[in-house]
DNA sequence: CCATATACCTGGCAGC
DNA sequence: TGCTGCCAGGTATATG
C-alpha cells in the first residue's frame, strides 16, 4: 500500500501529537519483516523527539536511538490515546505519554527496528543505499539524468528500485511516467536531457499531489487518524487497464515487468 | 557493478 | 458453500 505519498500523509497524521511523548511500554506481536533488534524494555522512559520520514521509512527519533518503521505492503499506523484490544493483525504498540502508536499490518512485509543512533549500527544499512528524496531541494536533475544514465534497465524499474530516488512505488512510477509521456519499457540510458527533465518534474507533481489527497486507499490505507486518501479517484493509469485513457480514450494497457504490474497508454507513451 | 528472480505473508476475489 | 489459483501498495537477498 504505502508509497512516499502514504507514509507522508501517515507521519503528517500523528507527528505533532506523540512528539514529546515519553514511552512507557512497547508491545511487540507476530514476528515483522525483521526483528526489533533488542529487548523492547529499551526503549521505555525514553522521550519521541521528532518524527522523520527517509522514502518510506518513518523514523522516530528517540533520546538515544531511533525507531525505524516501514509500513511494508499492507501496514498501516494509528495513534489514539487508548486503542482497543489488539486484533489479530495489530503487530505494535507503543504507548507513551501521549497515546498508543500501533501497527496494523496484515501481511507483516512491514518492520519496526531499532537502531542505536550513528554509525556502525546494522540496522541503519536499510538506508545507506536510498536514492535522492524527490520532494525537497536535493532532488538535483543533473543528479537524476548522471544515475539514469548508468542504468540500461527499463526506466519503471529503475524508478522502483529507489537507489535513484526513494519513494516512488508501483503506483507512481506508472503515473509518472504517463504524465511525462515516457513508456515504460524504455531504458533509463536512453532517455533524453529534456525527457529526462519532464520525468523529473513528474515525479515531483504526483507525489505532490497525492500527499495532498491524503495518499491513495486502494484497498484500505488509512493515515494515523483513520482517513483515507482519494488519489486512486483522479489515477491516471494505474489500475486503469482496458479503460479509456483521459487524454486520448485509447484503452490502458497493462504489462509484467519485473513480476509487478505497469499500465500506461500506449498512445501518450510511445517511446 | 548491474539486471533479474525469489522470498517473505495474508486476504480478497474470480472461476469452477 | 467451498475449493483453487491468482493478485496485491515493498525490498533485502541470491543468482547470473
Amino acid at each position: 500500500m504505502p508509497e512516499l505519498p502514504e507514509v507522508e500523509v501517515t507521519r503528517l497524521s500523528f507527528a505533532s501529537r506523540i512528539e514529546g511523548a515519553r514511552v512507557l511500554a512497547l508491545h511487540m506481536g507476530k514476528p515483522l519483516r525483521w526483528p526489533l533488534g533488542v529487548a523492547p524494555s529499551v526503549l521505555v522512559g525514553q522521550n519521541i523527539l521528532r518524527v522523520r520520514r527517509r522514502g518510506k521509512y518513518l523514523l522516530l527519533d528517540m533520546d538515544r536511538g531511533v525507531l525505524i518503521l516501514h509500513l511494508g505492503m499492507s501496514g498501516s499506523l494509528n495513534f489514539a490515546a487508548t486503542q482497543p484490544e489488539a486484533g489479530k493483525h495489530d503487530h505494535m504498540d507503543l504507548v507513551t505519554t501521549l497515546g498508543t502508536l500501533r501497527l496494523h499490518d496484515p501481511r507483516r512485509f512491514g518492520a519496526a527496528v531499532w537502531s542505536e543512533s550513528e554509525r556502525d549500527d546494522p540496522a541503519l544499512k536499510l538506508l545507506r543505499k536510498l536514492g535522492m528524496e524527490p520532494l525537497t531541494d536535493g532532488f538535483d536533475l543533473k543528479l537524476f539524468q548522471q544515475g539514469l544514465k548508468k542504468r540500461s534497465a527499463p526506466i519503471k524499474q529503475v524508478l522502483l528500485a529507489g537507489d535513484v530516488v526513494v519513494g516512488v512505488g508501483n503506483i507512481y512510477a506508472s503515473e509518472a511516467l504517463f504524465m511525462s509521456g515516457i513508456k515504460p519499457t524504455v531504458k533509463a540510458d536512453k532517455l533524453s536531457g529534456p525527457r529526462v527533465a519532464k520525468l523529473h518534474a513528474a515525479i515531483r507533481q504526483v507525489l505532490a499531489r497525492a500527499v495532498e489527497q491524503g495518499g491513495s486507499s486502494l484497498k484500505d490505507f488509512v493515515n494515523a487518524q483513520g482517513n483515507t486518501g482519494y488519489f486512486q479517484l483522479e489515477a491516471a493509469v494505474y489500475g486503469r487497464t482496458g479503460m479509456p485513457c483521459r487524454t486520448c480514450e485509447t484503452p490502458i494497457k497493462q504489462i509484467v515487468q519485473g513480476q509487478r504490474s505497469t499500465f500506461y497508454c500506449p498512445t501518450c507513451q510511445q517511446r
